[in-house]
DNA sequence: CGACACACCTGGATGC
DNA sequence: TGCATCCAGGTGTGTC
């Protein structure tokens, strides 16, 4: 489910629940998740002050004085803040217990999620191979025509790769590639570098607008507050096949690259 | 190195 | 109604 927009929504709903707050237990009903739920996590967090929440591509980092939960939601994790005393769910597997009677609940359906545990000063392995982040500094057009130098993959696999660039998912490839007027198919190492530019500039504006509306709800994303994302009404190509394209009135096409869903129209898209 | 298939897991939609 | 099948917003791992 999260892509960029709906983890950093996340953030933002979070943080001014957690900033400040003391951790006073964590409660684990179900310890399988991606993988196994870190035992430092569970041993260090109790009566630590959480001083800050950052996001790191699709993961949230949640710093405290000893050490900082590495967060993941997987494709159906969400993370809400509930009054103390709300019965858990089948799929509501930790609690946060904090010091204002409030938990963040994390419940992740599929269970690819993670909470993982990263030490001060160190940078957990899962962190270290990744690009870019698309709405900062060091990352530009430029940067995908060189990465993308020699590369025969799909141009929507290539910005797919977190090591390429951080935080594009399957909805925000498609989307962007549409606004870029470039065929999804397209070999990355055979875009022009103008084109490249323009991608830069269209996945920037897209994420961006997606934060702005609150991410994308398509089935169970969820805000820390409940509230649903409201970007899906603006989604021009994502699901849509067979419907016509909002620019030329094309039928919008499909297909399976790298084993993802993938929409484009056949006539703005080259 | 790059490309690709597969794995993890559950629930909802669809079709017979 | 019941059951099989397919699909889903992610990404590490193993193979070639």
């Amino acid at each position: 489910m999260p892509e960029l927009p709906e983890v950093e929504t996340t953030r933002r709903g979070l943080l001014p629940h957690l900033v400040g707050r003391r951790v006073r237990a964590v409660v684990v009903r179900q310890p399988q998740l991606r993988w196994p739920i870190a035992a430092e996590l569970v041993a260090q967090l109790p009566g630590q002050r959480i001083e800050a929440v950052e996001r790191r591509a699709k993961y949230l980092l949640v710093h405290t004085r000893v050490g900082s939960a590495l967060l993941h939601l997987g494709m159906s994790g969400s993370l809400r803040i509930v009054p103390e005393r709300t019965p858990p769910g089948p799929h509501d597997h930790v609690d946060w217990r904090l010091d204002d009677r409030h938990l963040l609940r994390l419940t992740d359906p599929r269970r690819f999620g993670c909470e993982l545990w990263q030490l001060p000063g160190t940078l957990h392995p899962l962190l270290r191979r990744l690009g870019p982040e698309p709405l900062g500094d060091g990352f530009d057009g430029d940067h995908l025509w060189q990465r993308a130098r020699g590369r025969g993959a799909a141009v929507k696999t290539f910005i797919m790769d977190q090591s390429v660039v951080v935080g594009v998912g399957n909805i925000y490839a498609s989307e962007a590639l549409f606004e870029a007027g470039i065929d999804p198919r397209r070999a990355a190492g055979r875009v022009a570098r103008e084109r490249y530019r323009r991608l830069a500039q269209t996945i920037r504006r897209v994420l961006a607008r997606a934060i702005e509306r609150g991410g994308t709800t398509l089935r169970d994303f969820i805000a820390p507050d409940g509230a649903r994302g409201y970007f899906e009404q603006e989604l021009a190509v994502y699901g849509r096949a067979g419907e016509p394209c909002r620019a030329c009135g094309t039928a919008i096409a499909q297909a399976v690259l790298g084993q993802r869903a993938t929409y484009w129209c056949p006539r703005c898209q080259r």
